[in-house]
DNA sequence: CGTCCACAGGAATGACGGGCGG
DNA sequence: CCGCCCGTCATTCCTGTGGACG
């Protein structure tokens, strides 16, 4: 114990002497709103122009905004809202803006208790109906005689797993009020995520649509510097190493998120080396860092039967090459459920894990024709071994079943 | 050119657990 | 607090199918 202590204050006198890289770190983290977001005018404007009604105390018109991840719609709206309540209090106008994620509240009641909480309503946590603090939220509402302006942002994922009613309360809510109104800006990152709404309230609630196209890599490069310049002390950061940045993530969607992620994890390593600049070197770990981390996360999250269909592909791909297709994956992985004690599941149901695990990128299957010898699925792992190994050795369940070798594949030369 | 393999993958149904309304 | 209902996971049964083989 004592020697641990005594790593644990190097590690913070290291801290508090000050990073050599990092002059603020914040500006990388991806819920940052900077003073200046770089490609996106033409959005910030145009959803000016849809709010700015709200100061002369008029309703303006619900938006739809969709873009994929890190495309700047949390920063453009969060941005836009912070300059109209600005401007509103400049004016003395009764302008209330409401920003809320979704899929981190979770619920519905939660979704509408933090829009109470926002205009002075005192809910409790939990306990009331969906509907009673529905009620209490339009009565003080309209006592209160506002115009109110409620950014959801990730609206899809809670549509996804609650449904729209919320949405189509919130959408009819102006039938009510008499000298409140309500406006929605609905954030999605899914593209889809019309289809699974109702009609009526797609149509409502998409009086305006704004869409956000991802990031060319020379929008990244310019978002990059714009932060870097904060984030990091004069000449730490090498040209080379933002432009890096900029073009892996935009080879990836154009994430804006993902390159201030891999410029901020670049400045960790660096940091953490001791070393005076950040260089590609680094990006590249980075990168490597960031994936890797994503790929265990993934593994780690699944499911104990998906794990084992995983295990079942880095057995077969560590003893033979080629033989990998459905039936061979699940004859292999009956006899590890039965090696490991657990009941296996049908074909049927592996078969269909196994394209879950496929849409995760964790294994590669295509359908492919044996004619003669009928129709299957070709399987290979799409991660390497060694994190399979990794993650699966920390599971107690799994650790022993690494040295075990598989009776069906013993009859085949290594 | 028809057959037939070895599955793919859709639909219906059942078991279970957790949240919601009364 | 309890029962009901709904979503999730899994099974069962099923029809469909690309192409080598004969």
């Amino acid at each position: 114990m004592k020697s641990q202590d005594h790593i644990l204050d190097e590690v913070f006198n290291h801290f508090l002497k000050g990073s050599k890289i990092f002059r603020n770190r914040e500006v990388l983290r991806h819920d940052y709103v900077p003073d200046n977001l770089p490609h996106r005018k033409e959005q910030i404007l145009h959803l000016g122009e849809i709010t700015a009604p709200a100061l002369s105390g008029s309703p303006c018109s619900n938006v739809l905004i969709y873009g994929k991840t890190g495309t700047g719609k949390t920063a453009v709206v969060k941005f836009v809202l912070n300059k109209l309540t600005q401007k509103a209090k400049e004016l003395g106008s009764t302008v209330n803006v409401c920003f809320v994620n979704c899929r981190l509240a979770g619920t519905e009641y939660r979704v509408l208790a933090t829009l109470c909480t926002n205009i002075n309503i005192k809910v409790p946590f939990t306990g009331l109906a969906v509907g009673e603090i529905f009620d209490r939220f339009k009565e003080n509402l309209e006592s209160q005689g506002i115009i109110f302006i409620v950014a959801l942002d990730e609206i899809d994922a809670l549509v996804k797993v609650r449904g729209d009613s919320l949405l189509y309360e919130l959408t009819r809510i102006n039938e009510n009020l008499q000298r409140s109104k309500v406006s929605i800006i609905g954030i999605s990152n899914d593209l889809k995520f019309k289809e699974s709404l109702d009609p009526r309230v797609l149509s409502t609630l998409s009086e305006e649509e704004i869409v956000f196209k991802p990031y060319t890599a020379d929008e990244l490069l310019d978002i990059l510097m714009e932060r870097a310049k904060i984030a990091f002390y004069n000449d730490v950061l090498t040209e080379g190493a933002v432009k890096l940045c900029a073009a892996l993530a935009a080879a990836e969607h154009g994430d804006a998120r993902r390159a201030l992620d891999l410029l901020r994890v670049a400045g960790e390593i660096a940091e953490r080396r001791g070393e005076k600049k950040i260089t590609e070197t680094h990006v590249r770990e980075a990168q490597e860092r960031i994936e890797h981390d994503q790929v265990y996360e993934a593994i780690k999250s699944l499911p104990t039967h998906s794990k084992i269909i995983l295990l079942t592909a880095y057995f077969l791909s560590k003893f033979n090459t080629d033989r990998s297709v459905t039936g061979e994956i699940y004859n292999l992985y009956s006899e590890i459920c039965e090696q490991l004690g657990v009941s296996p599941l049908t074909q049927r149901r592996v078969s269909g894990l196994i394209n879950e695990l496929d849409i995760l990128g964790l294994l590669n299957s295509r359908v492919i024709s044996l004619g003669r010898y009928g129709r299957t699925k070709k399987i290979g792992l799409g991660v390497p071994r060694k994190v399979i190994v990794e993650v699966l050795s920390e599971d107690e369940r799994f650790r022993a079943i690494f040295n075990y070798k598989p009776k069906y594949l013993m009859a085949l030369p290594e």
